[in-house]
DNA sequence: AAACTGTTTTTTCACGATAAAAGACATTAA
DNA sequence: TTAATGTCTTTTATCGTGAAAAAACAGTTT
């Protein structure tokens, strides 16, 4: 099925989905310039999501005019898989190849194998490499294969190092910040989410992983650098895939991380640069400890 | 000319050039094998540049036997221009665009229109564009262009702010080296090749900007980290171009560039680490200097 | 048997083509 | 006369295809 299909229309399902999601809220949609900024697509597309639901008996749709005509049914809604991009799908197949054990380093990657295995062209694949290479996991040899470098200790070293340099200095850098700064309106509103989870830890803990990327997209974000911005892009998606594999005592580690956050946010509210400093440094050191005791330590620990 | 190519034969032109240059050295050629690795490139391609040469009679070439006819004239070799990759010339392109004035930050980019005025393929250019985003030039808009952040002030101040963060601490590991490292051989070839070229300045000033990049990458690599060791190809590829357009007093800032690697380089083999500070803070310092005061301040000058 | 040459298969690189999505232009309603 | 809708054009995303290059396999030579 789906051979020598040129694009999906993704974009086309995601937005119609989150429309959908709209419909409740009001008896009237906006207009088409309007509802396409809200949704993030262009009106070509609004006008696709409008026509289909005026085929579907959702609303009546004439010029401006646009009422809706009934609530949303859950068989309206297309289904989750057919919105993700072709980037995603190549990312969750490779990534759960590369943690699904059997990945060892400098093994080969394949485009064609991979391009094969997923039912992608090669062209996508190649590109999703190459985006991915910048998180430091793969190697291209010059006219030849990608060499796989592993996920591996020596990995999590060097790449929470970095992190550590970046982040002390971003958070020195918050709190340097001028209290009219609108960060300290969404440190306020962290905060308040971060209790609100403390709360009731025993039953959302798996909501932290969230929270934690928006807390340090928060503070990276004062360093006004985007090669520390941009490097928080790494960590994430590192952070991402060890939340899904890591699940051990993820209930205790959250709520730890949480109580480290508070410390935190505490630190920078003082604008105390050694407090913010020390701070700093402990979650960090937890940080770390938590993703390398999580590394399934292999045969080869390289890096004298 | 050459619409509907699938792929230039760049690789094998390079290397037989490259080959060719070998020939002068000795009378006979090695197995194929061995030529595969001393040119870097697959027996496939070897036997294509033996086929070659045994035409034009350089070679006579029966199995293992390749005896050396005659010496290679300048026509045997193929033009420069058809050894580099496509990726270079987009490169060399697309930075001439940029560099050549008109080049406003927030311009879209084109992939179309690139491709079309390169004589390229899409995919070429759209796989250059994703590599070369993560120098932090450009930024990609989902489903939708490239715009160009530009090469501005506050692009130079950040660059160089990771840039001091991360060769402040290569230089301090490097120092910490055992004394049986082979880096402190390394270093003293390079300190030899400085003292050779500070002493022809007055002619061959043009060659420093190679050294220099052999110099700092010895000296990231220290760090063993390969996020630290990557960023130097965006310094690098800055400083390229920065030495191509800025050409005003290049000897002087050279000589001045010249003694400062020479005193770090002291600094390094006294393996005192105050020492190393100071000399690695001031030539870093100076060469801030020289990239801010070659940027043209342009209108926005952007971050407070 | 080890290392080479000869031959075949596989993979990478780059292109043109096409549907999805964005964007531009023309027209009309408020 | 502004801001919407209706229509048309351009660009992006993705594929299949084919030549260049690599890699694997098989047969020879030393």
């Amino acid at each position: 099925m789906g051979q020598g299909m040129s694009k999906s229309n993704n974009v086309y399902k995601d937005a119609y989905n989150r429309c959908l999601r709209m419909l409740d809220e009001t008896r009237s949609l906006p207009s088409e310039p309007e509802l396409g900024t809200l949704l993030g697509v262009s009106r070509t597309t609004v006008r696709s999501i409008l026509s289909r639901m005026e085929e579907t008996g959702l609303i009546a749709w004439n010029k401006r005019a646009k009422t809706v005509l009934r609530d949303p049914r859950p068989d309206d809604f297309f289904p989750e898989e057919e919105t993700d991009t072709l980037a995603e799908i190549i990312e969750r197949s490779f990534m759960r190849r590369l943690l699904a054990g059997g990945a060892e380093a400098g093994m080969q990657i394949n485009e064609l194998e991979l391009a094969r295995e997923i039912g992608v062209g090669t062209t996508s694949v190649r590109e999703f490499l190459i985006r991915f290479s910048r998180f430091g996991l793969i190697e291209k040899r010059r006219n030849s294969h990608w060499v796989l470098k592993g996920f591996t200790r020596a990995f999590a070293l060097e790449l929470t190092e970095i992190r550590e340099m970046f982040e002390l200095r971003s958070a020195a850098a918050f709190a340097a910040l001028p209290p009219d700064s609108p960060v300290w309106a969404d440190l306020d509103r962290l905060e308040e989410q971060h209790r609100v989870l403390q709360r009731d830890i025993a039953t959302r803990f798996n909501e932290f992983s969230e929270l934690d990327e928006r807390f340090h997209r928060l503070i990276h974000r004062a360093s006004l650098n985007r090669f520390i911005v941009d490097f928080y892009d790494v960590i994430a998606m590192i952070f991402h895939y060890h939340y899904q594999w890591n699940k051990a005592q993820e209930r205790e580690r959250n709520a730890v991380a949480i109580g480290e956050h508070l410390a935190y946010i505490e630190a920078l509210k003082s604008r105390d640069l050694g407090k913010v400093d020390t701070a700093c440094r402990k979650h960090l050191k937890s940080a770390r400890q938590t993703l390398l005791t999580s590394i399934p330590e292999s045969r080869s620990s390289q890096k004298s």
